[in-house]
DNA sequence: CTTGACTCCCAAAACGTTTTGGATGAGGCT
DNA sequence: AGCCTCATCCAAAACGTTTTGGGAGTCAAG
């Protein structure tokens, strides 16, 4: 197979030869006006023959544009990511790039904190703006980025008095039609097995919970809070379980947690007398046994929506024309079918 | 919180609030000792509070490295990649990032080739060096990268008959063992699912368990190649189970294919009666039913040893010195338990 | 013939860093 | 004094592009 030969290094070269100066041959290639069209022409057989592509630290020096984003991978428990996290990556990087943008993916350094990194990306200027997973309510790489005035997307809200762009679900409206479902069944203790309450989307998950909790009149005490890992939801089942108030529905912040609720009532009296809902649809779902009832998120390409938002806000979009909120639909597999008087 | 203010934009206005020059500035902060100690201080003391970093696109330029490596992202059949691959390039981002460099994911752009993608960062001088996954036997990217002298890594080997640096499993080793296993435990009609046999891993993982089948003097013809992908897995299965000499136990390319294996085997009778070994030990593996017994590629800390590989590459050491082949361990469930004489 | 408009091209500056190849001055030695 | 060495520092070049601000030349209108 021909592969082309050597490669013209560079504009000067690529203008030497073609007896035209570098300005010519550069806008020749970038389709400026004021080329003829004959000259542009011979100026773009010639380089592609020679196989030029400009040379981009060069071009990112001159336009002082990094054609970089990052997207910071948490390293922390809960395991990494949303089920369809890489998917995610994959279809954001594929249309950040059809806008000449690359994804770099930044996990957080050992012994580094979050914040350290976005420190180094920001002011390196490595990147040209950044998307954030796994926001806190209280978040410091988002306050950071805001007093920078840097462009970036979070994926999950935050408390943030400014506004800034996000794509999240809607956590509150899914916690919440899940527990009335669970209610209308029949349910009247009805647990939420809780993720940390200083990241977002357990909070908010939380507060669906609690306020349809209230609604129906019931107690909001029927509650554990533990890492959002299978181990978590496990601890946090037990705890529960053991009440003399147990529960006959459990609400799960995540897949992973319900996973462990799962586990933890096939130990206590073999699974079937519990109703269990997750969040995330995680592709284990369909497998577990009982197969877990979940959540996700509506909207498909979540990956463009990602890419979009981000090219906007470089582009220096508003915030407030940036924000996504997707409505959560509901997984209808087995295991919140139990019946609400369990024995 | 005090973020720290803003931010002396580069080194001319660093050089010029200290009254010294741009050279000393820098070479101070490279920690060259042709600066005196307390100069360099000085120097250290300024940029600390100034909170200055290089501009990044700078130094790629005038040191002539893009301080960037590309991975390439399969998006092709058999979803994305090996198992705990958002892991491994989280590995291989954090070390990478500890020299210096940072980590690009690359998705093939619809409507273009791997190939052109890898021309498109090579030629463009987009990074330093390439990671390629899911080779083929004869793999065209591999072809290019040498043809340019351009430092690249394999996940999986290739039929090169020019030497390059790879990490890879034992695949050859790990299905000829799988299918000895069978055999010692009295199976006789032994199948494979294969994936394609372009691909370097499925076609060596055909031939481990065509030569233990010839070594045991048993048909080499119980054999379906398919898609390696779940459903590809589930129609290699159904046109093993309709023959006359089915099978008693199948050996699959991959887990995936295996999960649609087993899928066929509860359709065809209720999953009782073939012994089924996958490879890859997708975590779903352990929620299948029966649980998944399946064979892992050895090592821990694959991104490490990726990110290693690539720096030497780098560095200029010679592809011999860079070729790591890990053993392949079973992984011990209950998908391979069934009698070899089924109903 | 002059003027202005238009087309096509180019020299030079700029982006911010690293590196080359000295320059300067102090001090020691002969 | 003259010479060498050493310790510090710096001006300028270089990396390869994009962009600025014209410069020729042509042509039509005045």
């Amino acid at each position: 197979m021909r592969l082309g030969g050597h490669v013209l290094a560079n504009l000067k070269q690529l203008a030497q030869s073609l007896g035209l100066s570098i300005t010519t041959v550069s806008r020749a290639l970038d389709g400026y006006a004021d080329v003829s069209a004959s000259t542009r022409q011979r100026v773009q057989e010639a380089a592609d023959k020679a196989g030029y592509r400009p040379n981009a630290s060069a071009r990112r020096l001159r336009k002082q544009r990094a054609e970089l984003v990052a997207v910071t991978l948490p390293s922390e428990p809960g395991h990494i990511g949303p089920p369809h996290f890489l998917d995610m990556l994959s279809g954001c990087a594929e249309h950040l790039a059809s806008a000449g943008l690359n994804l770099v993916i930044a996990p957080v350094p050992h012994g580094e904190s979050e914040l350290d990194m976005c420190r180094r990306f920001v002011d390196g200027r490595r990147v040209d703006a950044m998307l954030l997973v796994r926001t806190k309510r209280d978040d410091e790489r988002v306050e950071f980025l805001q007093s920078r005035g840097f462009p970036f997307v979070t994926n999950g809200r935050t408390e943030s008095a400014i506004q800034h762009p996000f794509i999240d679900g809607d956590g509150f409206s899914g916690f919440h039609n899940a527990t009335l479902r669970f209610h209308r069944a029949g349910h009247r203790r009805i647990a939420h097995v809780a993720g940390p309450q200083d990241y977002y989307f357990a909070h908010v998950r939380r507060q669906g919970w609690e306020a349809a909790m209230r609604e129906c009149e019931l107690p909001v005490d029927l509650y554990a809070e533990q890492a959002p890992t299978e181990q978590g939801g496990y601890e946090a089942a037990l705890s529960l379980l053991h009440r003399p108030d147990r529960p006959t529905s459990i609400v799960c912040a995540t897949d992973e947690m319900a996973i462990g609720v799962l586990r933890a009532l096939r130990e206590v009296d073999g699974g079937q007398s519990v109703s269990v809902v997750g969040h995330d649809d995680l592709p284990i779902g369909a497998f577990t046994s009982p197969a877990l009832s979940t959540m996700r998120m509506t909207g498909e390409n979540l990956g463009r929506s990602f890419a979009s938002l981000l090219l906007r806000a470089i582009a220096g979009e508003p915030a407030e024309a940036l924000q996504e909120l997707h409505a959560i639909e509901f997984v209808d597999r087995d295991s919140h079918r139990r019946p609400p008087r369990a024995a």
